[in-house]
DNA sequence: AACCTCCTCAACCGCTCCTGT
DNA sequence: CACAGGAGCGGTTGAGGAGGT
C-alpha cells in the first residue's frame, strides 16, 4: 500500500466538497429558472439570439440571451415551435400515412421518424400518433404497438413488439448509435429506410392492382 | 350558467448517449 | 481508459380549450 500522505488527502476533500458545492449551486439554480408556458418576449428574445448567434451551446445560451430559463427548456422551444424551417398546421394524409409505415419500421423511434418528414417535430408525432393515429388503428382492429390484427401480437416486446429485422450491417444501432440518428439523406439506413417504403407502396399497389409493375 | 369529462399539445423529467479532456 | 458535462431522446404530465349534460 502506498503511503499518499495528508496533503494528498485533503486535496482530495477539497476536491470533492468543490464538486458537491457546484452540484447543489446547479440544482439550486435550475429550481429558481422559469418554468411553464413561454411568453412572445422570451420567444423573441430566443429567436434573435440564435439567428444572430447560432444553435448549440444550449447550457450557457440562457445567460448570453438574456432569459431565465434552463437550457433545455430553450433547446426544446427552438426546436418544437420557433425553428424557421417547421411546417406549422394539419398533419395531411401523405404525412400520416408516412408516420404509419415508419412506425411499423422503427417503433417509437420518433426523432428518426421526425426526420424522415420535412417540417414536423418528433414531439409532434409522438402527439400525433399517441392521441389520434393509435386510435385511429386500434378502432381499424390493428395494434399500434406491432401494426397486426389485434389479439395475435406475438413479437418481441422488447423492441416495442417490432417483427421485422433489420440486416446486421445497416440497422439504426449501426448507423450512427440508437437514438441519435436523425435520417440525414445521405446515410446508408436513411437509404435502406428508402427502400423499404418503397417496397411497402409497392406491395401494396400490386395488391389492389395486379397489374401494376413495380420498378 | 355551471359543472364535468375528454382531448390536445406544449413543456417537463429522467435517462442514455456523445464528446472533450 | 475513465470521467464529467452537454445534448438529445422518449415517456409523461398538466393547463387550457371544446363539447356535452
Amino acid at each position: 500500500m502506498v503511503n499518499k500522505g495528508k496533503t494528498y488527502y485533503l486535496m482530495q476533500i477539497s476536491s470533492f466538497l468543490y464538486k458537491l458545492n457546484t452540484l447543489e449551486w446547479r440544482k439550486r439554480a435550475e429550481k429558481m429558472m422559469k418554468k411553464g408556458p413561454w411568453t412572445p418576449e422570451e420567444d423573441e428574445l430566443l429567436s434573435s439570439y440564435i439567428k444572430r448567434e447560432g444553435e448549440g451551446r444550449w447550457r450557457t445560451l440562457p445567460d448570453k440571451a438574456g432569459l431565465r430559463r434552463c437550457g433545455k427548456s430553450c433547446r426544446l422551444r427552438w426546436m418544437n415551435y420557433l425553428r424557421p424551417s417547421l411546417k406549422r398546421g394539419h398533419i395531411s394524409a401523405d404525412e400520416e400515412d408516412l408516420i404509419v409505415r415508419l412506425h411499423r419500421l422503427l417503433g417509437n423511434r420518433w426523432s428518426l421518424i421526425a426526420g424522415r418528414i420535412p417540417g414536423r417535430t418528433d414531439n409532434e408525432i409522438k402527439n400525433y400518433w399517441n392521441t389520434r393515429l393509435s386510435k385511429k388503428l386500434i378502432s381499424r382492429g390493428i395494434d399500434p404497438r406491432t401494426h397486426k390484427p389485434l389479439l395475435s401480437s406475438s413479437c418481441d416486446p422488447d423492441r416495442n413488439g417490432i417483427c421485422l429485422s433489420f440486416p446486421e450491417e445497416i440497422s439504426p444501432e449501426n448507423v450512427g448509435g440508437t437514438s441519435t440518428v436523425t435520417g440525414s439523406p445521405d446515410d446508408g439506413f436513411s437509404s435502406f429506410l428508402d427502400s423499404l417504403i418503397n417496397e411497402e407502396m409497392c406491395d401494396e399497389k400490386t395488391n389492389i392492382d395486379p397489374m401494376y409493375v413495380c420498378s
